[in-house]
RNA sequence: GUCCCCAUCGUCUAGUGGUCAGGACACCAGCCUUUCAAGCUGGAAACGCGGGUUCGAUUCCCGCUGGGGACACCA
């Protein structure tokens, strides 16, 4: 019954997911599963001028990539006679009227009213044309669009992140549900769906937040109890513009192709807004538990790319070899193993960098030569066999011995020839892992 | 143009009519360390501006500025 939670996370197929999206989708996603409920993907695809397959194709791949499974997929496109039905209804009601004016005509309103100092809205003008002329109208040819009919009442709701909200009669125009082509508008099929499909919970960007007077009018109109509502600022991006604006950058497909680990992604999108920062340890389960849509700010937060990545990499060196495998296969990495895993993780920010890490490890480098009389010392001394991590502590304290180097001094000139690196895993954890072969090649500054 | 929301360290935020204005992330320093990272310790860092109200405002009110949103036969 109402006990539990449907929430949905509502996509036009107009365009790729961006970071404002993302977070929307999981946290609805989110509070589902924190009640045990259930979390809809409803595509909006209303506007057929608009939408596109190729794009809904890309938003499920970006949402599968998040880990994120939705329990049902809706399409609006494929709902017409639900919307028909309930339109009908609001027409028996007297809730909607026909309208003839041209786009056009509207905006010239528009424009008058502004000029006046007036805030745009419609007039209602079509109300007032006369049986006659309606008849006239349609003899003629012109097909009307519908506007639902408000009620001139106060509208009172609780924001569950913008708090109490009154929004008084006269404040909004009568709203498009039927476009003069017949098809229905996201305003009114969003209602009649949120109504259909039991959702409890709209949780949706602040964009929407002025529809919700006015879809709550269409709820009552249609005998439902409207839903709760969460409204959640949208996101600026590093230099405080809106995501929307942006040409790209912070679509998840792109974020995907710099690396970013889905796992990070997540986290930081649901806790950023709300004052607590994400962490490496923060799986689903701990999301799950502690989130709280009271603690979001009313203010747009911004996206800070490179503390995304911070955590990012963060989230990467915590990663099992068993979780990272099928993935280090696609890199072209079928034959490591968690040796060179547990080896090279700790200095990756994104898995591919894994790549280069291979090389170095079992493949072929050029040393990078920067003490030759080190270097050659060293090479003369590498013993047969480095088994084991002590073993190379060993050759390691014994080379000090012999060279009077010590620290960065000894440790620098090695770490180049042996890795063509400055940073990575320690000496003595990367040197079994070489072989004693390729150690004696490089610190002969020999490619290998 | 009209309406709505917002304004605290670099960032996300907590908070109060009298507070050492707190935390987290980032940053800086020290320690540790063969490097990077991690870890530990310490540090620097904020109440947008102008008026009121008040014994006293970061807090309440007004204005300004700035930012965001809405005002489509888009969603």
């Amino acid at each position: 019954m109402a006990a539990s939670v449907t929430t949905r996370f509502a996509p036009s197929p107009t365009g790729h997911l961006h970071l404002g999206n993302a977070r929307i989708a999981i946290i609805n996603c989110l509070l589902a599963r924190r009640h045990q409920g259930r979390w809809l993907l409803r595509v909006d695809d209303t506007d057929p001028a608009r939408s596109r397959e190729e794009f809904l194709t890309a938003i499920c791949e970006d949402l599968r990539w998040l880990d994120l499974s939705w329990d049902e997929c809706i399409r609006q496109s494929r709902r017409t006679d639900l919307y028909a039905q309930a339109f009908a209804e609001l027409e028996a009601r007297g809730r909607v009227y026909p309208c003839y004016e041209t786009p056009e005509e509207l905006a010239q309103l528009r424009r008058q009213q502004q000029e006046r100092g007036l805030p745009p809205r419609y007039d209602r003008r079509a109300r007032a044309l006369s049986d006659q002329m309606h008849r006239e109208l349609a003899r003629s040819g012109r097909r009307p669009y519908w506007r639902f009919l408000l009620e001139d009442r106060e509208v009172a709701f609780r924001d569950l992140v913008f708090g109490e909200r009154r929004v008084p009669p006269g404040a909004l125009g009568d709203p498009v549900v039927r476009r003069e082509d017949g098809g229905f508008t996201y305003l009114f099929a969003s209602v009649v769906d949120d109504v259909a499909l039991g959702i409890t919970h709209v949780v949706r960007g602040e964009d929407h937040l002025t529809n919700t007077a006015a879809q709550i009018q269409i709820f009552e109109a249609l005998g439902a109890a409207p839903p709760r509502f969460a409204h959640l600022p949208l996101l600026l991006d590093a230099e405080g513009r809106p995501l929307a604006k942006r040409h790209g950058g912070l679509t998840l497909r792109e974020l995907r192709a710099r690396g970013l680990e889905p796992r990070a992604v997540v986290a930081w999108l649901v806790r950023l807004g709300t004052g607590r920062s994400a962490g490496p340890e923060d799986d689903w389960e701990r999301l799950c538990a502690d989130l709280d849509l009271a603690r979001y700010g009313r203010q747009p937060a911004r996206v800070d790319l490179a503390e995304l990545e911070r955590l990012s990499a963060r989230v990467l060196h915590r990663l099992s070899f068993a979780e990272v495998r099928p993935r280090l296969v696609e890199l072209g990495l079928a034959d490591a193993d968690p040796a060179f895993w547990a080896l090279v993780r700790g200095n990756l920010s994104t898995l591919a960098e894994a790549r280069g890490w291979w090389q170095v490890v079992r493949g072929v480098i050029e040393p990078v030569v920067v003490d030759p009389d080190l270097l050659r010392e060293a090479a003369a001394r590498v013993p047969d066999r480095i088994a084991d991590p002590e073993e190379a502590r060993r050759w390691l304290r014994s080379l000090q011995k012999a060279t009077g180097r010590r620290g960065r001094e000894l440790y620098r000139p090695l770490r180049l020839a042996l890795t063509g690196r400055e940073h990575g895993p320690e000496l003595h954890l990367l040197l079994p892992e070489l072989g004693a072969e390729r150690i004696r090649a490089r610190l002969e500054g020999r490619r290998a």
